[in-house]
DNA sequence: ATACATTTTGGGGATTTTCACAAATGATCA
DNA sequence: TGATCATTTGTGAAAATCCCCAAAATGTAT
């Protein structure tokens, strides 16, 4: 057998189904096809050999979620992601993961799929690796139809998503045909994510924004739409114990990817409150929208805030922002540290800020303002002199941290 | 000499001086004659023995405040308030007080005022005692004279000053004008005072008022007025190196004598800000207002504050609490505590307020709590659990302390 | 009534924090 | 330039807080 070997894959099937039969029995071994995304499209059966990888991919009908780090991690994926030759990989017991052989599927530059192929017995030979590559051509076509197909729900999907946010969708009823005719099951209990970008989302970032949604398994999303530099998505919240926790550990972990695999930075990301009622979708989008709102505002103090209750005092801040422009109150205590800061180009109200930030915390404070802890000690004495400020007093100390925070951004 | 002698005093005089000097001639000793919130009227000339108690009064125009306060506690005054009978007083060294022999003024049941017959060289014998009270009488008139003609002063006063409180004076010469009219140093800095009763004050207490304002040698009273259950008053803070905690003193001592004195408890005071443009009285009166409802909704937590700058937080509460009101938001980690408290009758969040009140220290909390500190840290534990509290952010604290406070009073 | 879970209290040691003092450095002003 | 004041850092002892354990008390459910 030679490369110039007649094509073996030159046949037309109904299904992809038939196509990773045809490849196993001419490979001899256990073939998988998958989409862009490691959703299972197609495998072979006749073959029953195989690993414990494969076989919850075949359950859960997608890669597992830990394989798909593994991959990318050890590099595989990101080397099928530039390369039409097929790609060996070793063994990984850790994940279920046998040798094998992979290979991407691609029209012009973009990745439709992958192909694999698992080396139970014996590993495959030049010559295979070559048959390998026809295959993945022959399958091109067919995923093609598949994509177009997708496409079209896709559009369909998103005018509704526009639908429920904007709130035009007022009917229970008219919104649950809604879902069912689009497959979706409605979920007893949602939530809106948000993604903001630093610049508006490109059609390659939506493909890898794409790519991570559809393999996170942590999360069942509904729907997804990007609107200039946001990325909104519907999610169900029906099978968490603590809904906000697993929130926020998704996108923290999606934020993550975004910049692990692709370097994409400061993206800030925000949920809405967890809802029942779906004519709700378009409050929950305003409320993202405000959250994000306050974050940009207040990048340093709400980095680690992603919903409305979290928020904290931070709720309030435009009310307040309000009031201080209007009356022509001045924080006495203040107003006295920045004038000594002026004078002695000192750093009591900066001082102040970390400690207030550190809960009162001299240590860590000292820490994050790198001096000692008796420094600390000793500007704070000379700050409560200045300042009359009394560190004891809860109702003070609040009111020192409020505006703190409220005179930096008075000019917003 | 037998009581049954001529009268002396039979005779009418211009002036008070005079017939101070006439008594001091007829009983042989110094006279000192003080209207009814101790300001001298008048005083003998003849006789140059004198202490340094009398000294201080002729110097200051007044009797000295320490003076007074100890006549207070050591029961003189108190008595001559009760009798018209002489009193003798006895050498007080400390206060430079010698012997004396002093009288009430009556007209009716009313004291206009008091005569104080210094006993420098021998003590004064009862037919001397039995002319003093002749003495006293024959006073009374030309005391009376005095007071209705302080009398009309006072209205003038008044009308003035609600002209100024309302903002009825625009005009800052006109304003000069009436100052200087009325005899009154205009202040380069004020400030309004209230002191809001329980009850609406009577004329009874409108005296006792009076007196404790006028013997108040603390601070410079330049008008005052009554309204309903409110004292008014507009103060001179020139002299003052720390104005606010002089105000803070005053406003104390005088809640506290009016206790002491005359068994008028929950006197609730406040100040506004320093001013010095005339045609802000209104608006200082304003800010006394605005506090003083705070104080109202508020009485324990704002206890020890007195005017807008110390408010804290609680100068946001009326924003607040309208935007909780509005919004359905509710508190999560608040809400599953009461949970908590309701299901199991414990106080956790009772426990979790005092221990906020008390800028989370544990022992002063415990100590309020009547409870052991380790118990208390039990509690923190089970309601950081509860909750989904981090005690160590200080914007949850914030937000935990604000809407504890809030949801106490929504219903107002 | 009994078993079980929750809460309260206490002891005592480890760990931190606080405090006072001293030395060194930096800034300021005549 | 020296004298003075403000600031920073270090040290070590005293005080306080934290933490773990266990016993007792209380409440709860079967």
């Amino acid at each position: 057998m030679s490369s110039k070997l007649h094509d073996p894959f030159k046949t037309s099937f109904d299904s992809l189904d038939e196509y990773a039969d045809l490849i196993s029995q001419v490979l001899k071994c256990p073939i998988t096809i998958e989409d862009a995304n490691h959703r299972l499209l197609a495998y072979s059966t006749h073959d029953e050999r195989t690993d414990p990888a494969r076989i919850s991919t075949i359950i859960g009908r997608r890669v597992p979620e830990k394989v798909i780090n593994q991959l990318w991690k050890e590099g595989t994926i990101p080397t099928l992601l530039k390369t039409k030759e097929p790609i060996r990989v070793k063994n990984m017991e850790e994940i279920g993961l046998s040798h094998r052989v992979a290979i991407s599927i691609w029209k012009q530059d973009e990745v439709l799929g992958f192909i694999w192929a698992l080396e139970i017995d014996q590993s495959l030979k030049e010559e295979d690796l070559a048959l390998l590559k026809k295959a993945a051509d022959a399958v091109k076509n067919k995923l093609l139809q598949l994509q177009t197909r997708k496409n079209k729900k896709e559009e369909r999907f998103q005018e509704f998503f526009w639908k429920l946010l904007t709130g035009h969708l007022k009917d229970q009823e008219e919104i649950l045909e809604h879902f069912h005719a689009l497959q979706i099951n409605p979920p007893a209990t949602f939530a809106i994510l948000v993604f903001q970008f630093k610049k508006n989302i490109s059609s390659k970032e939506e493909q890898w924004i794409s790519y991570l949604l559809q393999t996170n398994q942590r999360i069942k999303i509904l729907l997804y739409t990007i609107d200039c530099n946001q990325l909104i998505v519907l999610v169900s919240t029906d099978t968490f114990q603590n809904p906000f926790s697993e929130l926020e550990q998704f996108v923290q972990v999606f934020v993550e990817k975004m910049n692990e695999r692709y370097g994409i930075k400061d993206i800030i990301s925000v949920f809405s409150s967890i809802y029942e009622d779906y004519q709700l979708i378009g409050k929950a989008y305003e409320e993202t929208q405000s959250v994000l709102a306050i974050k940009n505002k207040f990048p340093y103090e709400t980095k680690h805030i992603y919903n409305y209750h979290k928020l904290g005092i931070y709720q309030f801040f435009d009310l307040l922002l309000e009031k201080r422009k209007v009356e022509p109150y001045e924080n006495y205590s203040l107003k006295k540290l920045h004038e000594y800061d002026q004078k002695h180009n000192s750093h009591l109200v900066k001082t102040l800020e970390v400690y207030l930030n550190n809960d009162a915390n001299i240590n860590d404070a000292a820490k994050e303002l790198n001096v000692h802890a008796n420094t600390l000690t000793y500007r704070l004495k000379r700050i409560a002199e200045i300042g009359e400020i009394n560190f004891k007093d809860p109702n003070q100390k609040m009111m020192l941290y409020l505006d703190l925070k409220l005179e930096k951004y008075k000019g917003i």
